[in-house]
Order: structure tokens, then C-alpha cells, then sequence
DNA sequence: TGTTAATATCTCAGTAATAAGAAGTACATC
DNA sequence: GATGTACTTCTTATTACTGAGATATTAACA
């Protein structure tokens, strides 16, 4: 595999010799949940790529291509907090889509700073024609649990995400980079 | 995370205007868990990486520290599987650990194709230092559940990965990039 | 009005990593 | 032994992206 963006970090788990460091109970739940939790994203994640390789396309452009397609013109302030792209990121992205006719920008009549980025007839056939065997990939990916404990890790995951970035955007080193992406 | 390095993805629900992608239940609840598995895990990657970065370090080089920290002397090989980067870059982050001195290589008797990395009193004295505050720091991104529901979404978790892992491993475009560091 | 701060995008140098393949070494089978 | 295959690390070129600052516009307020 390749490791995702800043997506490494395994196992945590204290044990060997010499160098003790015996953690105490919540911390080496927590430690075992991270274990667990990047894993499985970084396997899901190995899984998307994969399809949306098959189109010549990054991860990153994809997820334009998908919030354009479902949501419509979006200012490109607004896909770059959905994506999670740095400023100088979404313009690269959008030129590089652009360039290859997927993308459009428009001006926006009440801001003369802003600009929309759309899908242009291309991109949307494109994503109309990739976007269901994507998705099934992802629904794939996800078959080692049933419906039900889908919904429930869904539930507590949206929990346990809330309160991470809620906690990442007071930490003073995480404030300045997630202030440029939230 | 990052998923890094590919962490990227957001947001699948399918609504709004002109482009109908109705998806059936499985799917849509697929989705749903995506989202919230890559938010969760990027938001928890963020706070490790900023605390990684207080001490001038990338998560890819914490995780070999780390690795070797808990397991002691290992393969170079080995490395790379345990933190899921390619060939090419176990050598580059090795070599620059080592050029801070906080790692060095050392020859197998057994292999002469083999290197094992291993800590110096100075990479080890690092992570005395700072693997626990780095291990709190996870333990209070994971706040948001109580330890009872951080075990449960391990085990479901595992599950998950665990499957995505097999089909990943079983999937052609996946293969080529799993054979290399698993 | 003029001044200052906040926003929105863009530019560009820098970087952590990947991908593909080279070189050396081990091993299985003949 | 000789030969072919597989494995382990290293090299080199390329890449997708970040981060810091530049530019242009809007908003806030004295």
C-alpha cells in the first residue's frame, strides 16, 4: 500500500523490552480505537483510490468533482472546507480540472473576489457515468458489517469527529492550519 | 488523516438538483459511514500530527520511532509493512532519522541484503520523553465516547478493516500497491 | 471619507512522499 | 555447481500538495 496523506501511524500497543511505558486504562483504549480507526479509513481509502484511479483522477479532484455533482456551483472557499485542501490547493485543483474540461469557473455577480466553480456538461457526464460503480465500491468496502452496525458506528463516529475537531480547533499548533481549511 | 497522503473525501449524499443518484439502502448507509469514518480520522490525525510536528517530525517518521520504540531493533522491511509506506520511502525517512541521529542502521548477519534500523540512546530518550504526552493527546481527541463506546467501535472497527483489507488485497488495481509493502 | 481589518483567490517555492526500476543477495531446483 | 526466480534495499525522477505571502475586493467603524 501507499500511505494516504499523513494517513500512517500504527499500533501503539506498550509492551516489549527495555522500554517500558505502561499506559493507563483510557489512554490504551484510546490508543487501540486509533489503531482501528486509521486502519480501517486507510484501508476503505486504499479501496476508493483504487476506483477513482481508474479515471486518471486524485482523490482530491474527485472530491470536487462529486461535491460540484451533488450539490451544484459551489464558491471555491466552500469546496475547499469540503474537501479539506489548502487555499493554494483548490486553485491548483481547479485549474488542473479546468484544463482537462471537467470544471468551469464563473464570476460571482456579488463578489467581485469569489469565484464559482461548476461542472461543465462533460464533468457531469463523467460523474454520471462513474459515480454508481464508486459508490458500489465504497458499499463493498464496507461489507464486513451489517446494515445495523453500520448505522451505529456511523452514530458514535459522527460523536467521537464532532468533539476531535472541536478539540483540534482550540489546540493552538492544529488552530492555524484548520482555520485555513474550516 | 491524513490519509495523508490521500485522506481526502467527503460528503457522498446524494440530493440536490439535476443530477439524480438515488442509491439503494445499502449503499447510501455505505456512504454515510465514509463520510464519517474519514472525518473522524482526519479530525484524530490532525491532533497527532500537530502534536507530532512540536517536535519536528512527520507522522511517517514518529511511526517508525515509535515502532522501533515498542518492538526494538527491526527490519527495514518490516518497517515499511508496519507503517504502510512505500520501498522507496522507508529508506528516505531512515536516512533522515539517521541524519539527526535519532536512528542507525545495522547489518543482519543472517541477510546480507538485509538492514535492521534501530533507536540511539538519543531516539530512545526522545521517545521516553514524549510518547506519553503524545499518547494523552490521542486519549483526549477520543473524548467524545466513553470508554465503553470506544470499545465496542473498535471491535466493529477491526471487523471493517479487516474486510477491507482482504478485498482491497483481492482487488487488481489495489493488488499492485498492497504487494509492495504487504 | 479614510483607515483598518477581514475575505477570497492566486502565486510560487518547498517538501514529503510515490513509482519504477537498478543492484546486490538469497534460495530452490535441477 | 549453474540457473532462474524472488526478495531487500537503494536511486532517481516525478508528483500532489502545503504554507506563506501577494493581490484584490469587501466590510467595519471612527
Amino acid at each position: 500500500m501507499k500511505t494516504g496523506k499523513g494517513n500512517t501511524l500504527k499500533e501503539h500497543t506498550p509492551d516489549v523490552s527495555g522500554a517500558p511505558v505502561t499506559a493507563d486504562l483510557p489512554t490504551a483504549t484510546a490508543l487501540k480505537l486509533w489503531i482501528e480507526l486509521a486502519r480501517a479509513a486507510f484501508a476503505v481509502g486504499e479501496i476508493s483510490k483504487a476506483d477513482i484511479h481508474r479515471h486518471d483522477l486524485t482523490p482530491a479532484e474527485f472530491g470536487i468533482l462529486e461535491a460540484l455533482y451533488h450539490k451544484g456551483p459551489m464558491l471555491l472557499g466552500e469546496v475547499q472546507k469540503r474537501i479539506l485542501v489548502s487555499s493554494g490547493g483548490i486553485t491548483f485543483l481547479v485549474d488542473r480540472l479546468a484544463k482537462r474540461g471537467l470544471v468551469e469557473r464563473q464570476e460571482c455577480p456579488s463578489d467581485r473576489r469569489a469565484r464559482y466553480a461548476a461542472l461543465t456538461k462533460q464533468g457531469t457526464q463523467l460523474m454520471r457515468d462513474t459515480f454508481p460503480a464508486h459508490a458500489a465500491a465504497i458499499r463493498d468496502a464496507m461489507a464486513g458489517l451489517g446494515i445495523a452496525d453500520q448505522r451505529s458506528v456511523t452514530t458514535l463516529l459522527k460523536t467521537l469527529g464532532k468533539e476531535a475537531e472541536r478539540l483540534a480547533a482550540e489546540t493552538p499548533a492544529c488552530k492555524a492550519a484548520m482555520t485555513d481549511t474550516e
